[in-house]
DNA sequence: CAATTATTCAAGTGATTAGTTGAATACTAT
DNA sequence: ATAGTATTCAACTAATCACTTGAATAATTG
C-alpha cells in the first residue's frame, strides 16, 4: 500500500466531482436543482432533454455526491446535497469568468453594456428593502418563487412583465433577481424595465447564493 | 439568437473548467503547480507521466483557464492563473469529502485515526509561532520550500526526518504542513514524530491555502 | 552549423461518454 | 387485476478521451 497509490486514489475520487461538472447539460440541471427540489420530469421539461437522458445525468450527479434523491409515490425528487455545492458552482463560474476570455466576451456582448446594469450587492439590498426604498422583483417561474424567495419580493415572470408594469411605483428603484449570477432573466427584466423608463438594477447573484449566505427567506422551502 | 442558446453556450464554457478537473492526473498536476511555477519535465517527473502526456494535460488545463504559461529559454513554466483556482480546488475537495462516502472512508482508514492527528487552524499557528511556542515544519521537497514557505518554518523532507530529530526542541510542539489538506507527507511526518515521543500536529491545510488566505510568507516566490 | 535539450505536434488505439430508442420496473388509481 | 404514469435499465452508435509512439519545433551549446 504505497503512499502514491493512496494519493492517486484520492485524486480519482475528486475527479468524479469534476467529471460531473464537465458537461453543460449537467451544469444546467444543477442550476435548476439549486433553486429547490425538482422531479425528473420537471427537470426534463425545463432542460429540453429526454426523460431517459435526464435520468442518466441525474444519476451521474448523484454518484459524484452533488445531489440527493428522495422518492415519494411515483415521483423521484432531486436536491443539492449541501450548500458546499453552491460554493463549488460559484467558484467554477468565477474561474471561468476570470480566466476564459470567451466567457467575458459572451457576457459583455450578450448582456449589452455590463456596466449599465451594475448589480447591487446582497447586503445593500437587504438594508434598503428594510427601509422600504426599493421594490424587489423575482423573475423566476411561479413554482420556483413558491419554493422560496427573498422576503418581500414580488413575483412577475418575464413574459408577464409588460402587462403588469402599472404595479410598480415609478419613484422606487426596482431590483431584479433570478436563478444565479448569469441567469439572463434578471438581465432581460432590467433591460425591459429601463426601456419603460423605470429605475431598475440587478441583484449581484441569484436565489441560491442568497440562501447560502444565510440571509432571510420567505416561502415553503 | 435565443436566450436559451446564450445560456447553453455559457454552460458549455463553464463545463470546460469542469472537464479540466475530471481527470485524476490533471488534478495532481494542479496540486503541484499550486506550490509555485513548474516546468513541464519537473511536472512529468513528479507525476510519473510521460513528457508528451504531461504536455497534453497541461494544454488542456491552459485552455480551460486554470493555468498560465511562460517561456524562458528552453523551458516552459506553468503556474496557476489566479488564487480563485485554489478556492475552486478546495471547494471541489470539500464537496468530495462531505458527500462521497468512499473519500471519508479512505481518509480515515489510510491516515489512521484522524482525530488523533487533529489539525491546527492557520490563525492559531501564526499566533503561537509569533509567541515562539511552536516549531513549524515544512515537509515538502527543498525546491518547493525555496519557492515560498510559512515564515520561520524549517524544511526537512520526510526521508531526512529520522536523521535530524535532534534538531527539535523536545519541549516545543511541532506543526507540520505540506502541499494541501490531504497531502500525506504532513500526516506521515506527524506519525513519525509522535512515534519518537515528540509532540506533533498538522496544519489544517497546505501552503497554497496559507498563501491564498493572505498570510505572510517567506522565500523567493 | 551541427548536436543537444525541452516541449509540442500528429497519428493511432482502446476505453469511455452523450445521446437515442424501446423495454422493464415500481407505484397509483380505477 | 388493469390501465396509466414516472422513472430507470439495457443495448446501441457516434464522438471524445487518455495514452503511446515517433517525428517536428525551438532555443542553447560547442
Amino acid at each position: 500500500m504505497s503512499t502514491t497509490n493512496f494519493k492517486h486514489d484520492l485524486f480519482t475520487q475528486f475527479s468524479r466531482v469534476g467529471k460531473a461538472m464537465s458537461n453543460a447539460n449537467r451544469l444546467e440541471l444543477l442550476e435548476f436543482i439549486a433553486q429547490g427540489e425538482r422531479s425528473v420530469d420537471e427537470l426534463s421539461k425545463v432542460s429540453g432533454l429526454t426523460v431517459a437522458n435526464t435520468s442518466q445525468h441525474l444519476q451521474q450527479l448523484r454518484q459524484s455526491g452533488l445531489i440527493h434523491y428522495r422518492k415519494e409515490g411515483l415521483k423521484v425528487y432531486y436536491s443539492l446535497s449541501g450548500d458546499d455545492v453552491i460554493t463549488l458552482l460559484d467558484a467554477l463560474r468565477a474561474v471561468a469568468e476570470n480566466h476564459i476570455a470567451e466567457v467575458e466576451k459572451m457576457v459583455n456582448t450578450y448582456l449589452t453594456v455590463k456596466d449599465s446594469l451594475e448589480p447591487i450587492p446582497r447586503e445593500e439590498l437587504l438594508e434598503r428593502a428594510r427601509d422600504g426604498l426599493i421594490t424587489v422583483l423575482d423573475v423566476r417561474p411561479a413554482e420556483e418563487y413558491a419554493a422560496g424567495h427573498v422576503p418581500g419580493a414580488i413575483n412577475i415572470s418575464l413574459n408577464e412583465l409588460e402587462e403588469r408594469l402599472e404595479e410598480f411605483d415609478e419613484k422606487q428603484e426596482i431590483v431584479a433577481y433570478c436563478r444565479g449570477p448569469h441567469c439572463v432573466l434578471a438581465f432581460d427584466a432590467v433591460a425591459k424595465l429601463r426601456e419603460k423608463g423605470l429605475k431598475a438594477r440587478r441583484l449581484e447573484d441569484g436565489y441560491p447564493e442568497w440562501k447560502t449566505a444565510g440571509l432571510p427567506t420567505e416561502g415553503s422551502s
